[in-house]
DNA sequence: ACATTAAGTGATT
DNA sequence: AATCACTTAATGT
C-alpha cells in the first residue's frame, strides 16, 4: 500500500476523502520549466498541487505567450476543473514554475465525490472563485496599468508565490511573460533598482525587506 | 581559450 | 515602449 503524504492539503477534505484521494491518486513530480498541459490538450487527471508552483499562460497565433497567474498548493487549475466538467480542451498552458509535487486524481472522480464530500465541492467552488478573481486580476493588470505597473505586480507576486524575496528569473523570462521585449524589462529593472525597490543580480532580482507586505 | 547566454546602453522610430 | 545594433560581463565546455 503506497503512503502518499497528504499532509499539505490534509486540512482542506474530510478524512473519508483523504483516505480515497490515497487509493486512486499518483503522485508526480515534475521539474522546474517542464510543460504540464499545453493548448488544445484534454485531461484524464486533476492535478492536486502539494508542493510548488505552477503558472497558467495564454499564447497568441504568433508564439507570444502571456502569463495569466499562479497557482500555489492546495490549488488546482479552475481550468482544469472546467475541462474535467465540461469535457472540453485545455485553452491555456500550464508549465511549472518550481519543482512541483502533485497529486494526480482520475477525472471520473469529480462526479461522485462533489455529491459524496462536502469538502470536496467546497474545495471545487473556492477554486473557480479565486481563479476567476485572479484572472479578472490579470485582465485589469493588461488594461489599466502601466508597463512599469505590471512589472511591479509582477515581481511581488512571484516573490509571494515562492515565498522568496530572491527571484531567480532572467529579465528575458519576465518579458515574456508580460510580453514585453527584454530591452524594456531591463531598463525598467534599473530604474527600479536606483529607486531601491530591488537589487540587481545576474540571474537573481533581490526584492527589498519594505516592498515585502 | 572560446562559445554561449545575460544584461547594459545609445540611437532611432 | 519597441527595435536595432553593439558592448560588457558572467558562465559553461
Amino acid at each position: 500500500m503506497k503512503k502518499v503524504d497528504l499532509s499539505p492539503v490534509e486540512s482542506l477534505f474530510e478524512p473519508q476523502l483523504l483516505e480515497e484521494m490515497n487509493r486512486v491518486g499518483v503522485v508526480k513530480n515534475v521539474e522546474k520549466g517542464e510543460l504540464m498541459i499545453d493548448i488544445g490538450e484534454s485531461i484524464q487527471h486533476i492535478p492536486l498541487i502539494l508542493d510548488g508552483v505552477i503558472k497558467i499562460v495564454r499564447e497568441d497565433e504568433s508564439g507570444d505567450e502571456l502569463l495569466l497567474y499562479f497557482v500555489e498548493f492546495g490549488n488546482t487549475c479552475a481550468m482544469t476543473l472546467n475541462c474535467c466538467l465540461g469535457q472540453t480542451k485545455s485553452e491555456i498552458r500550464a508549465l511549472c514554475e518550481s519543482d512541483v509535487r502533485l497529486i494526480l486524481i482520475p477525472v471520473n472522480y469529480m462526479d461522485p465525490w462533489l455529491a459524496k464530500y462536502k469538502s470536496w465541492r467546497s474545495f471545487v467552488f473556492n477554486n473557480f472563485n479565486t481563479r476567476l478573481s485572479e484572472l479578472l486580476k490579470a485582465v485589469d493588470a493588461l488594461t489599466f496599468l502601466k508597463l512599469d505597473e505590471r512589472l511591479m505586480n509582477y515581481l511581488t507576486e512571484k516573490a509571494k508565490v515562492t515565498d522568496n524575496t530572491v527571484l531567480e528569473v532572467t529579465h528575458l523570462e519576465i518579458a515574456n511573460d508580460l510580453n514585453s521585449s527584454r530591452v524594456v524589462i531591463s531598463r525598467l529593472l534599473k530604474q527600479l533598482e536606483n529607486e531601491g525597490v530591488l537589487r540587481l543580480g545576474r540571474n537573481t532580482i533581490t526584492l527589498s525587506e519594505a516592498n515585502l507586505l
